[in-house]
DNA sequence: TTGCGCCAAATAATCGATTTTTACTTGACC
DNA sequence: GGTCAAGTAAAAATCGATTATTTGGCGCAA
């Protein structure tokens, strides 16, 4: 016991951490994780970290190649597409439904959270991207979902949106698009919701995960291009 | 270099052994999988048995408890309930796109799965469910939502569809449910898949996943009279 | 010079044993 | 008679080391 947390197995601490390194883009997409640097690092033994990686793997988050090892999970355009394509679907799906089924508490919910979103900074004094707005965005979209009535269609749609996380430090560029208010897009989603507006909040949210997507593959052609040249 | 096969992981086989025997209903759903007796019976070391059964529980098919070990995923009515919602919602939401999107080579591969599926028997001479069956049903509504052209919609329709298959076994006894003509659910849902009528098919699909889960519900609910009895 | 195959270092996979935690049993105390 | 607690047995988690596989480099031959 010698850590701050004591309850929780030693593969659930490192397998927190390095997800935490993953989805704050610390951990580059395509690069190989090295076992033996996280060994030194956590202070823990091997099969602790191949435990934590083999569940990232699970998630998506990672890619298992049969003895090559381990790389942080790596979209083609086209696979990036493909998963905007999934999430578009079943989060507007799951926005519907809770449009539909939600309660009060709900809504209360709803406008809760993105107060919160509305008041948290996107980027820090350094101008890097604030985790707070990382966490409170995370839960304004998980908060969104909540009211539809079914924990298993929640928790698919959450794991999606985490493999589109992997990209988010590449939308860090992004953030200065001044094509975009992302601000008005959260207050806009919100607002339809709560109104129970299914229509217009559900073309709302859809438009929101494509434009993310948009600047992603906008900026990954403009790096594609950068390095050919 | 002493089993047949030689060109896959220890781990990737005890797992793939361990999927079947959890989809097959060996291991009934609530019981302990007791690690050590995988490492007799597969002649492996404990890291492989953690590795695969962690693989396992990142599935949903397997429960992980820390400090407690592993157990075959158990749900309650009110879960199997949920689980159902969800895939009734995702697996129309899919069907509705392959018939939107899907090309002739699908609506080909349909008719073939289903045809496949319509000329095995569900059981075999000795009246228990024919693994045969099994695999062909699976491969039917796998096909059915191939022609979505989202990988990752599909990916997850069939992770859902897994978790069902758990309770496949319990289903056994509701083979002889003569309220239910199985083989004319999917009859129908192959004409209306391929007769491009989205409306009827995804009615005939809804029907058959939710009849399945109504009868599973009722042979749990005898089960749990029958007990306190 | 170029291509093929062999050797060595690095890395992944697996193993067997140790440490830690939980579950059960037994017995004493209230 | 019932409850609680200490002790014991079982099982999970972790470790350190061994084995197998891949990767990259080197030499040899065409």
């Amino acid at each position: 016991m010698t850590g701050p947390s004591a309850k929780t197995t030693r593969a659930q601490e490192v397998y927190d951490q390095i997800r935490d390194r993953l989805l704050t883009g610390e951990l580059e997409p395509g690069s190989r994780l090295k076992l033996n640097d996280f060994v030194e690092g956590y202070g823990v033994s091997l099969s602790v970290v191949r435990e934590a990686v083999t569940r990232l793997a699970g998630d998506g988050l990672v890619q298992a190649s049969p003895q090559r090892g381990f790389a942080v999970m790596s979209l083609t355009i086209e696979q990036l597409l493909d998963l905007t394509r999934a999430r578009v679907l079943i989060e507007t799906m799951a926005l519907a439904e809770s449009i539909k089924l939600g309660t009060v508490a709900w809504e209360a919910a709803v406008i809760a959270s993105h107060h919160e979103l509305a008041n948290t900074p996107m980027l820090t004094p350094d101008g890097v991207i604030n985790a707070d707005f990382t966490h409170a965005h995370r839960a304004f979209h998980d908060t969104l979902l909540s009211g539809c009535g079914s924990s298993r269609l929640q928790g698919v749609a959450t794991e999606l949106r985490a493999c589109s996380e992997l990209y988010q430090s590449w939308s860090q560029q992004l953030a200065h698009d001044d094509t975009r208010d992302i601000a008005c897009e959260h207050r806009t989603i919100s607002e339809l919701t709560v109104a129970r507006d299914e229509d217009g909040a559900v073309a709302a949210l859809r438009d929101h995960i494509e434009r993310t997507t948009a600047a992603l593959v906008r900026y990954a052609e403009e790096a594609a291009e950068s390095a050919t040249a």
